[in-house]
DNA sequence: ATGGTGGCCCGGCCA
């Protein structure tokens, strides 16, 4: 089972590329960010063509998370923004932007979830927090704080979950191209990196570092200055396994040919996990699949 | 050191 997640920078500009993606790489499920949609122009009909059911939330014209799964998806299942009620809508005719002291993460759609074969999924945009110490560095902070509430009301560390997106948080100094250059800055910040521990030590395990421990790999690059192709970028998109989910993990990779070429692509490449196809029932075989777990980390 | 690019939709915001 290969579960993948991908900030597209509007789904409406990178159609084509999505879809291709999904041709090339044939993820199971596929988490998406910044579709900068609103609900009611998903592109539900193509993604359908293709053997992919979809549930978006959106709110027009920026933000917005959805989840596209040719396994059935548990339409009883869905929760979006962490089932606090409906965000604003941003789409044309609305305001089109809030102030400072008006900020409110909570306002936008940033998070989505849904059970797919057995396990959860969620996918979340946390806010980009702008510049640290601005309010709406204080907004993405609470955001997280909202994000590990949920989930220790509404989950458990043994259920088969998958809490994943763009986080825009890098977790550690082997997450950016440069620490020096980034220092100061936001995703970088004690505190954002403080927000990300939270959810590791809550349970979730970083897949993709999990097996991956070399340095330099990014999912995110900045469109200007030839950043790509110096390869300035950070590793800010993850995709956190509860331990029954990490006990099947057997690959993980981000697919950095998806952002090159032409027309240019979003600004993120699509990371993915590969699962083998036991099921996530480790009730037995609990300690045994911690212990497995632990001894593949290697940080 | 600054500004570089690209999405929204058409002036300026957001990343």
């Amino acid at each position: 089972m290969r579960i993948a997640t991908w900030n597209v920078n509007s789904l409406k500009a990178r159609m084509d590329r999505v879809l291709d993606w999904l041709e090339r790489a044939q993820p199971d499920v596929l988490l998406m960010q910044e579709t900068k949609l609103g609900d009611d122009d998903a592109p539900l009909l193509p993604f359908r063509m293709r053997g992919y059911e979809m549930v978006h939330h959106g709110e027009g014209r920026w933000n917005g998370v959805a989840i596209a799964s040719r396994l059935p998806i548990d339409a009883s299942s869905v929760v979006t923004n962490f089932g606090d009620g409906p965000v604003r809508d941003s789409g044309p005719g609305s305001a089109t932007n809030v102030s400072e002291e008006d900020f409110n993460p909570f306002d936008e759609a940033r998070m989505l979830s849904a059970v797919v074969a057995d396990i959860r999924i969620v996918t979340l945009y946390a806010p980009n927090g702008r510049a640290v110490g601005s309010p709406f560095y204080t907004g993405k902070l609470a955001w997280f704080d909202r994000l590990e509430r949920w989930l220790r009301d509404n989950a458990s560390a043994t259920d088969a979950l998958v809490v994943g997106g763009d986080m825009n948080i890098a977790p550690t100094d082997a997450d950016v191209w440069d620490a020096a250059k980034v220092h100061g800055g936001t995703h970088v910040s004690a505190d954002e990196r403080a927000a990300f521990a939270e959810l590791l030590s809550w349970g979730l395990v970083d897949g993709y570092r999990s097996i991956r421990p070399e340095s330099g790999r990014f999912t995110w690059w900045d469109y200007r200055a030839g950043n790509f192709h110096k390869n300035y970028g950070m590793r800010i998109d993850h995709l956190l396994l509860s331990p029954p989910v990490a006990d099947r993990l057997v690959w993980a990779e981000i697919d950095r040919e998806a952002r090159k070429g032409v027309p240019i692509p979003s600004d993120h490449a699509p990371l993915f996990v590969d699962l083998d196809e036991r099921g996530t029932e480790v009730d037995a075989g609990w300690e045994g699949a911690l212990q497995r777990i632990a001894a593949r980390t290697r940080r």
